[in-house]
RNA sequence: GGGCCCGUGGCUCAGGGGUUAGAGCACUCGGUUCACAUCCGAGAGGCCGAUGGUUCGAAUCCAUCCGGGCCCACCA
């Protein structure tokens, strides 16, 4: 009757480990240390099942570490400044940063983010995550705001980040440059439109365009250089139909097949375009103002202050009254967008901050070859995203709630000063000073630094938090990088470089990645989406938090996995199954049971067959864990547990332990204790509370058969004498089974199948008790097959067993 | 257009040159007073996307193609 009440009991074992600190950092403890480099999840709403997916799977694997005898520093960090956060309070005050106070705004930001943050912890709690809460961090705190500052200053004063007024990808929504990871491809709808230049001699030179409105911005039209038809236009000049003159040039970037093969090139329409006023020294001619409407450049009144659309529309009509345009098409192609509002990306020049990647590639590159990728073919990724890098990484940013750029410039002397290091951090916008080469009045930078270059130096942050005491900045590389593939070309490649930039090596050692989980076919669960219909505090509610746990582990490490709700009630399944077989072990136990202090060798034939299975299993989850399989070790210990502990063992051991004293039921309780223990064991890292349920289990009721849950009172904890299973060392035993011994036990399993499906095949009970069970086969076979005989018997239900000679095993049953 | 990944029973996924290809769910049949109906047993169900090739042997390696996804490029 009595069963797991999962609501009540996950939250009591989440209390007990936050009130013992049992997963706190100490760095004088016994161990090597595995530091892990724990993702800060973004404040940007809430946290959604795609979260849930990757950060389960990696503290599966950190809390394996920790049992298999590491000293674990599993960090967990909050990323609480930059773009999303200032959205997340733009919705929820109504506050519109352009336009309000830039303290007030910042308040707002604080705010925002104190109101969410217990709901992201809360959910990792509930999660069951044994996570070292003192070393906990927050990204816009004013120990991560000095070290992002310090770490701009020393790498500015190295040349490794300069200003340049430079093109930069712009996102006139969001008023703030952007970098190329931040850009996604959208198929949109649009229209080609033909226009008509003239040439020198008067005849008319079509040009294809889907951006009109940059007309007025026109610096050049290119040609291909083998393109027969234009051949003579090159180094001539053409009349754009608003009167600007401008020179053919002929450079191979042209596609002849595209448009009429005649391009022009205007500041700027695209990336071609930046390469080719940079490549031929052509003259800018800006006409979108940062707000992304067009500027007096434009010299055209109508448009001048019109948003992009608008002035494309007004500009369509002018032409088309002229009679300029011969011709429009209706395409869809695919426009580059800003991944967080979808606002087609333009390409601006500004005064902007970049740090050298472009410079590192070979480095960069050599550096991801000293790491342990995993899986392996992620590495390919990274490295396909250096290779096609274009652009040295923008580092800052028009906007207001980040770590500040530390840099004044002054109006006057044009000299950019620097604050000191014992200043930081400092927020230039809000704090005033003079020149100290001319004395007038400093203006600040203005930008804020991207949330990447801050996130980049998470593996400093945790090398540097105060929690690790003695061991502060000596724990640089860490052991590992857990996260998603789709950061890779963010999160990890910013991080590697800026571990190159300041310690000249890779910041771990090892990476694990792992993949989306997908509501159904092609739709990823994410922020965009909303998470879709599943909200992981309705799962845990629902199924609980282990067995939420379970559906994560569903696939992988690295392949996406669509979510099947039917998985989380098969990991409730485990859960119960575990419960049952633990209740049933320590009901056979006893209330006051210790172990008995036997050998091996002393064991019946199954119990040690039973053992070295168990021994087998953990062996082989560990060799899975350490690689991060954390999906194929799931399976090895269902089967197991399953299949060979439930299904068989505790079969076969009941006629034993229920029956009088002795040394075969000493021998099966040995058996039960340590089997189930390394059960739980191994499960611990998966499914952390019902483990940590079972393992302080007691008799609380032996008429009611109920059993009761509390630290100091377990079975098994008071037999281990350690707080928490989450804190007992990983399985290893070092038994050895005779090859006659393991011979025998699969023989005898392959009978007791056999009986079983003669019995079902008969429709018989399979409590049936058998008069004769007669095996035929060698002589050997049957040898083997001795130590085993009494609990076949009694697992069968055979009241005698005979064996005649002959070469083929066969076997006669009698009712 | 380029790169990568995936395509295995109805579904979600394992396996990844060598005996009859696996698991769970779903399905069918049967059993079960005593850990567990959140159970146990048995069964049905698969030309391992297609076509070629390498090999004594291919789901597994190679090539091509088809279908799905991700990333990148193109954005005139």
């Amino acid at each position: 009757m009595s069963s797991y009440q999962f609501q009540r009991r996950e939250n009591y074992w989440q209390s007990y480990w936050q009130k013992e600190k049992f997963f706190h950092f100490n760095p004088k403890a016994k161990g090597k240390i595995y530091a892990i480099d724990t993702p800060p999840p973004t404040i940007s709403g809430r946290l959604h099942l795609g979260h849930v997916f990757s950060y389960t799977q990696a503290e599966i694997i950190a809390a394996y570490r920790r049992m298999a005898g590491f000293n674990l520093r599993y960090p967990l960090g909050f990323d609480n400044n930059g773009l999303p956060t200032e959205k997340l309070t733009e919705k929820e005050t109504g506050l519109n940063p352009h336009q309000t106070k830039l303290k007030t705004f910042i308040k707002a930001c604080s705010t925002v983010i104190a109101q969410y943050q217990p709901g992201y912890k809360n959910l990792f709690r509930h999660l069951g995550f044994r996570w070292a809460e003192n070393l906990e961090y927050l990204t816009i705190s004013p120990e991560v705001q000095k070290l992002s500052q310090a770490t701009f200053l020393k790498l500015y004063r190295r040349g490794e980040i300069y200003r340049q007024n430079s093109p930069v990808l712009y996102c006139p929504q969001c008023q703030t440059s952007v970098a190329q990871a931040e850009v996604e491809d959208r198929e949109r709808k649009s229209v080609f439109y033909n226009l008509t230049f003239r040439r020198q001699n008067g005849k008319e030179l079509i040009i294809a365009t889907t951006r009109p409105e940059l007309l007025p911005a026109i610096v050049a039209v290119f040609v291909h250089p083998d393109d027969k038809r234009y051949r003579r236009l090159e180094g001539q000049s053409v009349t754009s139909p608003l009167g600007d003159r401008v020179k053919v040039i002929a450079n191979a970037k042209v596609d002849p097949k595209k448009g009429s093969g005649a391009v022009m090139c205007c500041t700027y329409g695209d990336s071609t375009d930046v390469y080719w006023v940079k490549t031929y020294h052509l003259k800018e001619n800006i006409i979108i103002a940062n707000d992304g409407t067009i500027n007096e450049n434009a010299k055209i009144p109508e448009i001048i202050g019109k948003t992009i659309s608008e002035a494309r529309k007004i500009l369509v009509e002018k032409l088309k009254k002229k009679g300029a345009i011969k011709g429009e098409k209706a395409i869809s192609h695919s426009v580059g967008v800003h991944e967080r509002c979808s606002t087609p990306i333009e390409i601006i020049p500004q005064p902007q901050w970049f740090a050298k990647i472009l410079a590192h590639r070979q480095e960069m590159l050599r550096a991801g070859d000293k790491i342990n990728w995993q899986p392996a073919k992620m590495q390919r990724r990274y490295q396909d995203w250096i290779k096609g890098l274009k652009w040295d990484w923008c580092i800052s940013r028009g906007r207001f709630f980040g770590i500040p750029v530390p840099v004044y410039h002054c109006p006057h002397c044009h000299k950019i000063v620097l604050p000191d290091s014992k200043e930081l951090p400092i927020d230039p916008r809000q704090q005033r000073r003079r020149c100290p080469y001319c004395n007038h009045w400093l203006q600040a930078d203005g930008n804020v630094l991207d949330t990447w270059f801050t996130s980049a130096l998470t593996p400093d942050i945790n090398n540097r938090h105060p929690a690790n005491g003695p061991l502060r900045g000596k724990l640089y590389p860490l052991a590992l990088r857990p996260q998603g593939h789709d950061i890779i070309r963010t999160w990890a490649t910013y991080s590697l470089l800026m571990g190159l930039l300041n310690h000249r090596r890779p910041p771990w050692k090892n990476i694990m990645i792992s993949g989306h989980i997908l509501a159904k076919k092609g739709e990823k669960i994410s922020k965009k989406t909303g998470g879709g219909q599943y909200r992981p505090e309705d799962l845990i509610a629902r199924y609980s938090a282990d067995a939420l746990r379970y559906a994560m582990t569903g696939a992988s490490l690295g392949l996406d996995a669509y979510f099947e709700e039917k998985e989380i009630k098969q990991g409730l399944r485990l859960i119960t199954k575990l419960y049952h077989a633990g209740k049933f072990v320590i009901f056979n136990l006893g209330g006051d049971y210790q172990p008995a202090a036997l050998k091996f060798s002393q064991l019946e034939a199954f119990d040690q067959w039973i053992l070295f299975q168990a021994q087998q299993t953990a062996q082989l989850m560990a060799k899975y864990l350490d690689k991060f399989r954390y999906h194929q070790a799931l399976i090895a210990f269902e089967k197991f547990f399953w299949h060979n502990f439930c299904d068989n063992y505790l079969e076969i051991s009941k006629e034993r332990v229920y029956g009088p004293d002795g040394r075969g039921k000493t021998a099966a309780q040995f058996t039960l204790y340590h089997g189930y223990l390394a059960i739980l064991k191994m499960i611990a890292p998966f499914l952390p509370h019902i483990s940590e349920e079972m393992y302080h289990s007691f008799i609380a009721s032996p008429e009611k058969g109920r059993l009761e849950s509390r630290p100091g009172r377990g079975l098994f904890a008071r037999n281990e004498k350690i707080a928490s299973v989450h804190l007992t060392p990983w399985p290893k035993t070092n038994y050895r089974l005779a090859a006659s011994k393991a011979s025998g036990a699969e023989l005898a399993l392959a009978i007791i199948e056999k009986v079983r499906a003669t019995k079902s095949r008969r429709q018989l009970s399979l409590s049936l008790p058998l008069s004769q069970l007669s095996i035929r086969g060698l002589n050997s076979d049957w040898q083997n097959l001795q130590p085993f005989l009494k609990d076949l018997a009694s697992v069968t239900k055979s009241r005698q067993i005979l064996h005649r000679s002959a070469q083929k095993f066969s076997l006669t049953i009698r009712l």
